[in-house]
DNA sequence: AAAAGTGCACTTGTATACAATTATTTCTGG
DNA sequence: CCAGAAATAATTGTATACAAGTGCACTTTT
């Protein structure tokens, strides 16, 4: 699936990344270079290079001649992501509304279509791909380099949350239809509409995670 | 001023990171590893942890197994970081209208005060400089890490945006209203009002730009 | 026994050495 | 003279070696 031919300071980040988003690490738990380097069987360079880079995202922080340590994400955290969300795939839709091209219209009409196809099937793992698909190309629709990268980036961060609302009864029938909803929107070119779709949307998420509690669905890192 | 006193990997992002978005690369222009150790009298060791921050902040472009490649950042681009500014920034103080402590709009308070001084005295330096602590408080004060976060990584990209502004008469006088106008709202807890304020200084700001022409002010880069 | 100082173990910071990949040049055959 | 392949140079990727800083335990002293 995806390419495991990557350097490795690529891949350990990565996997640490991935590992502290999941909640895998203790809070302020210190990660050793070269502890990690053994245990994944290289040697200190790429460790470092993934733990400066983990450093830039706002993951670890490290102190001078001292150590690296996870700050990970508290649901807090997690709460102030989803309105950053709202607000910058807001505007991010609006753009798109005004200069998605024939080719990106396309392209969500077909995942969408797809996605209907596999909401009745049952088949939750596609249609969780999918939505990723189609966010990907929103992103890219809106035509902004720099807002896309930070729409993907933190993206990622949600991977527990979206796992959580495949298991309620008709959530993806809900999103589908969210997603139809915005996609309709940018065909007539109605940035507002566009924009309070999503909002919509957001706000629904926002809505139901609060109702569940934050903290049993973000799940939470362990304690220092 | 500020501590040169730290790792040689963060030196060399800083000094590259903004010596790219001053515009001092060609676009696609590669970095060696070996040159820019060579020039900064270290070894390819903090260099290539240095590149691999800025890969991560979208700055340079790393082929694997060939070279690092400047990408650095358009007229375009500084537009859109105006919109997403323009996104973020409102939220941030919609937030700060709820959940301010006094000590940060007391702080906030004595810096505009400070600046009137500065602005009667003419002492553009000092203006230029309470203006980025202004924002970095009011950054603060949404009490979001992560909005905090990116508003603080943008805040750079715009100094030669700053730099300009100090240039146009009046400008000044009316950046620093435009500030009270926020942090009045803030005090009065109206964050809609706040929101609004912020919408209307950046606005400002962008069409002001705009009549001087985004290319000659963001100091694009050389040709590749 | 308590406190302070010293030394040792451990971890990070930096430089260098080696391996692997890519670009370039040169040589050869048509 | 040109096309292509082998050799060669240059650059990146990774590992190791060495330097420097930090913390802790132990010793020593009062």
């Amino acid at each position: 699936m995806s390419e495991a031919n990557y350097l490795l300071g690529q891949k350990i980040f990565q996997k640490i990344r991935q590992d502290i988003i999941a909640g895998k690490y203790s809070r302020d738990e210190e990660l050793k270079e070269l502890l990690i380097a053994s245990e994944m069987g290289v040697s200190r360079t790429p460790v470092r290079e993934a733990l400066r880079q983990l450093e830039r995202e706002g993951l670890v922080a490290i102190i001078p001649n001292k150590g690296t340590y996870v700050v990970g994400i508290t649901a807090q955290d997690m709460k102030d992501i989803y309105d950053i969300r709202a607000a910058l795939e807001g505007l991010c839709v609006r753009q798109a509304a005004r200069m998605a091209t024939a080719e990106q219209i396309e392209a969500l009409e077909e995942i969408l279509y797809l996605a209907e196809y596999h909401l009745r099937k049952g088949h939750d793992r596609q249609v969780a791909e999918l939505g990723g698909k189609f966010h990907e190309i929103l992103y890219e629709a809106g035509g902004s380099r720099m807002l896309k990268r930070i729409l993907q980036s933190y993206y990622l961060y949600q991977e527990q949350v979206r796992m959580f609302l495949l298991t309620v009864p008709g959530k993806i029938r809900e999103i589908i239809g969210e997603h139809r909803q915005i996609l309709e929107a940018i065909k007539e070119q109605d940035g507002e509409k566009a924009e309070q779709a999503v909002g919509k949307h957001i706000a629904n998420e926002m809505k139901l995670i609060d109702s569940y509690g934050w903290e049993n669905i973000t799940g939470g890192q362990k304690d220092g």
